[in-house]
DNA sequence: CGGTACGTTGATATCTCTCAAAGCAGGTGG
DNA sequence: CCACCTGCTTTGAGAGATATCAACGTACCG
């Protein structure tokens, strides 16, 4: 069944060693953003979802997990999604890093690639909450400190300056919203006095840090 | 360097004896949406998008790739996603299936693990482009439509039946919705004599799969 | 010095959310 | 067996946010 069935006798052993069988009911959690996070499990039965939150406690379906599938962050010290069960549900649960330790014997660059993908998914899984729940104006705030954290320049004055990689078309897209929308919320940041604008809207100096964190997050 | 920085010389070297240096100019394409999935590539310089669109060309990007980053979609024959270049970019080509002959050495398991975490990431995707891009209609229709795929149920008379297994509250989280507005799309498809409901809208019986299909794909 | 693509601004339309109330189904206890 | 209670779903009216359509401003490039 999904992860035991497609492995060869020695792993599944190991496997089955290290893992333990466990109920959950409707409503149970088996792991909290925030949380060290300790265990993955494989789905005997039932039905589980992933959820990750803002700040202010709106909340985002960005998985369901179905009969067979796996579940659990790999390579993370701390979850960052909520796993709840939406019906009773029959998992077989393991310790992460003891699981990770029986991956440990297979090459490295296998090892990376499985690593990366895992972030890439984490973060498809982020953007998704954007996606699914902020505004415009915690989007348009939440993609420039992105950048800022990414690709920050230190000015010559010492104000932190970004260069917007992008047109506005392409941040519209990657955000979900329209190229006027993206426009008017730049304006309005502008107007806020937490950034300023230059080389025609491609250039970003941040003024305000912390006004932009404000906005990406608001209450 | 990203990829090549991170494994060992064998390894190292099995890899650049696949790989092709290949510039790509602003705008160009890497791979697009439909053809046979060739190439993967390690970003050496620039900044690549990763697009996915809908039926009726709407685009949504869902990753944005930089140097040192690993673009492709491994494992699966068809590209499901667009890559194009936003500056000019250096990149160190792969044939996708020479690249997984390569990892073809390590643990049964853990090439297993990679392939459900790059299922799920493309999964993810996906999702996003719904999150992003398509109206109320399509996402409370398209998931009917996955449902139907993952857990039909064929009834007495013939009728294709599914039984929605969470909430209206949970359904609405995961289309990035709010209860309402799917409940609205519901009684829509029902007065449509797209579907039927019962058991106070937990069973769904699919009257018309066309019209589901074009209510989640309209032009 | 234009021209062209990109960005901004404005007015209006549309969609979804919000707030509020009523309908339904299932479970519980009398 | 019925009445009631509780949670979920549906329906309604109105507010709010973003999209759309259209015009104008501005950088960059030859």
């Amino acid at each position: 069944m999904g992860l035991c069935g497609s492995v060869d006798l020695d792993e599944l052993s190991a496997l089955s060693a290290i893992g333990r069988r466990r109920t959950l009911a409707v409503g149970q959690v088996l792991a909290w953003a925030g949380d060290d996070n300790l265990l993955c499990a494989n789905v005997v039965s039932g039905i589980l979802k992933v959820t990750v939150s803002t700040a202010n406690g709106r909340e985002q379906i960005v998985g369901l997990v179905f009969a067979g599938d796996f579940v659990g962050q790999l390579f993370t010290e701390t979850s960052s999604m909520t796993v709840t069960a939406l019906v009773d549900s029959d998992l077989c649960v393991y310790p992460r890093e003891r699981f990770e330790r029986v991956l440990t014997e297979v090459s490295a660059m296998e090892r990376m690639l499985l690593q990366r993908t895992v972030a890439s998914l984490n973060d498809a899984r982020e953007r998704m909450l954007t996606l699914g729940k902020r505004g415009a104006q915690e989007r348009v705030a939440g993609f420039l400190l992105d950048l800022v954290d990414r690709t920050a320049m230190a000015a010559p004055d010492g104000s932190i300056s970004i260069d917007v990689p992008v047109s506005r078309g392409d941040m519209a897209d990657f955000l979900g919203l329209t190229i006027e929308t993206v426009s008017r919320q730049m304006t309005r940041l502008k107007a806020l006095g937490a950034v300023a604008l230059a080389r025609g809207g491609r250039t970003i100096v941040v003024k305000e840090r912390a006004a932009l964190e404000a906005l990406a997050n608001p209450d």
